[in-house]
DNA sequence: CATGAATGAGATTTCATTCAT
DNA sequence: TATGAATGAAATCTCATTCAT
């Protein structure tokens, strides 16, 4: 950050008799205040829901401000979308599953892939909203398809490497098999609302949801490795 | 204000230059007609983006009659929400897969799943919007989960029968399994807009999709019945 | 529905062709204009018949400020309600009528509202409607209870002073006296257009309206002071 | 009442396969009940406020009848101002207030009139919403002042009587007199619901109501008899 | 860079009245 | 005579965006 005001919570200084009294003066803090609060609104109410004075509000900003940075509600939306995209594909980069033995890095994959997605429900939301517009606005960033083509080579790496070392005894389409994935760590939290609702448990409960992890590895291993996954789930066995 | 007399100025209709031709007088065919074309329009735009204009014109009606039968955006929109319910629920309780041999329930029920979906765009879209807007419209219905109940015993009935006959080698929590199934059905049409951009695939392939279907079928079978699905998609296995 | 691009078609502002020439920036000053057009608008129209783009109007606002400051056309009536209760009451409090000799200050009780209502038919058609409207917007008001505790306690004192003195030969309850002075002042204004009509009489005749307030101060002193009141309309005396 | 069918609540013959079950076919009483029920629509509401539809419904008739008996929403309207004022004008030729000792027909006069308004607050609403609307719809009757000449000769009548006999000792105007009785037995009613909310006292209290009574003769025998009325409310003198 | 009042356009909702059955 | 669904017009309210200060 630059200039002389810095910290989370940015000063108000008391000015008697003038009018304007938040000077921050710190332009890419605005920038980013007024972001982080787009992705939440944007989130929560969906694009057309969003109002651009909540979140001009939310970031302690204003409309002046937003317009300023974002052009307008579109290019606001379209900057969220790619803030969501570029955070999950750096934390997967950071990943390097795989570069270690398959079955681990399958096992770290899925581990992470389920937190992931429960840390960040802002991300589940806006790709909810953007398959309901059938991605209208992600079509007009090029930047994320770029961002996503280097998680399926690394896929397709570990695929291979537990093929030829005999661990794993199927051979599927890596892309298939990381939907696979992606689906048993997105729906239970993508649906969390509704189905709390129409199954009438709590899917947000800390030990359900522990419940489901060893579930999802489970059914993962039991497919790539064969009926005696690493970590049994005891109870369900027969 | 003042002045003695603010002279009457109550509305009165302009008669002439009626052009209406379509007069049904049918009011559950109406009814119908604006539900059904409610249900296109939510799917497409979510609840906020929805416009109830175009809903009116799509049903060939008369903003007011939707009104007159709905009270407000709302209650139609929840009106909307209960009628995809019903008519997934009621496909699954013509199912009947839980009163056959387990092995075959069991594959129905994921084919019947994986089709009803691929079938029904619009509740996939209904379903992410309430989840997007936390259920708040879909918790005001308690028709919903009434109807859900039924469907989870059925998954039960099915899950004791094949661990007693020895079928299913493992004996997870109902619940789980019926998420995974769903899971693996929906993913990748909830998704398929950001990620047929995002992975640069067309997930709306026919051929694409029976893979897909033969690879969930895989997993789904693979987990609870051990290595050797009935169906085995030779090129995955090893 | 289906069809794969629903175009983006989000509302861009037809910027050419502005006209507006007023514009204040002077906050203050325009909720101001907007709560005196609101006053005068209701008390013309009642609260059903008032319309909202006739107080914008003539306010010379726009419809979207009176939102912004009112929020919606009921939160403006019960602006308007207050507004008037307010005037009312600030008036009373200047008059001062309990510090003085109890007759003096009766007679200038009894002017005070005679005139006070006389100057003010819009606090008669706003206290009618809310009457009509069974006070159901007026309840919503705390501060118009509030304001009128002070009165009630003046008329008190004047009574007191007034009996302790000698002055006034009877005692009757505070609340039924000054009912007693409002019904009076009151009735012949709030009914001036039925009356006028009905009795085919002037209600709002000058000349009139000084032979009424004779005739009240007459009634109120009579009763009060005995038969012989300090302006005697001779006319009026056998 | 004509046809076979009579009594207040209509039957409803329950004929299967048929649409309209609700066969009346009493002209007369169809136009009463929805005279009755716009009465108490308008009183409630105000012209504005009033909905048609509401009348029909609580007449228990449909939009085509009250149309076919009163043309349109004013013109119900201005039956509804003619019943109310025939009613309260036809009670007042029945007491005869002019034909007895004077004294006691002032009293019967103040006491019928504080019972009339009390037990017809239909009336009350009905008239201050005529006189928002600057009796625009009141003016398109001739009937009613027709009918309200009489009652000032009575009072004429009486006033001269009692002068004469002495029992009086001021001569007023009729009208004021009328005026005055008028405004002491309406405001307390005309007001109840913002003066109870202002005051914080129950202005329908009936022990409330008896004191007002009281008081209110006591004003008005004590301006036209001298400082000793008939039924003294010892407490109040001094 | 910062402020937030003001705006035009369009959305939702309401309403008296008409008309096919 | 009776029914109440359907209608056009106008009301209330919302929203992204602009602009004077």
């Amino acid at each position: 950050m630059s200039g002389t005001d810095n910290g989370k919570k940015t000063r108000k200084r008391a000015t008697a008799g003038r009018k304007h009294t938040y000077v921050p003066r710190d332009p890419a803090a605005t920038r980013r205040r007024i972001l982080d609060a787009a992705v939440n609104e944007f989130a929560d109410k969906g694009f057309s829901g969003a109002r651009v004075e909540n979140i001009a509000k939310a970031a302690n900003a204003n409309m002046r401000m937003l317009y300023h940075y974002f052009n307008d509600k579109e290019q606001l939306y379209i900057a969220t979308i790619e803030e969501v995209y570029r955070a999950v594909r750096a934390a997967e980069q950071d990943l390097h599953f795989d570069e270690e033995d398959p079955r681990l890095g399958l096992e770290r994959l899925v581990d992470f892939t389920f937190k992931h997605f429960a840390d960040n429900p802002d991300l589940i939301s806006i790709v909810m909203n953007e398959n309901i517009l059938r991605a209208q606005f992600l079509k007009q960033s090029e930047l994320v398809p770029a961002m996503t083509s280097r998680l399926s080579n690394s896929v397709s790496t570990m695929l291979k490497k537990g093929v030829e070392a005999g661990v794993f005894i199927r051979n599927p389409d890596p892309t298939q098999l990381w939907l696979t994935i992606f689906a048993l760590c997105w729906v239970h939290l993508a649906n969390k609302y509704t189905m709390s609702w129409t199954l009438q448990i709590d899917l947000t409960d800390a030990d359900w949801l522990e419940a489901r992890r060893r579930h999802v590895v489970d059914v993962v291993l039991s497919y790539l490795c064969g009926p005696r996954p690493s970590t049994p789930s005891a109870a369900e066995i027969v």
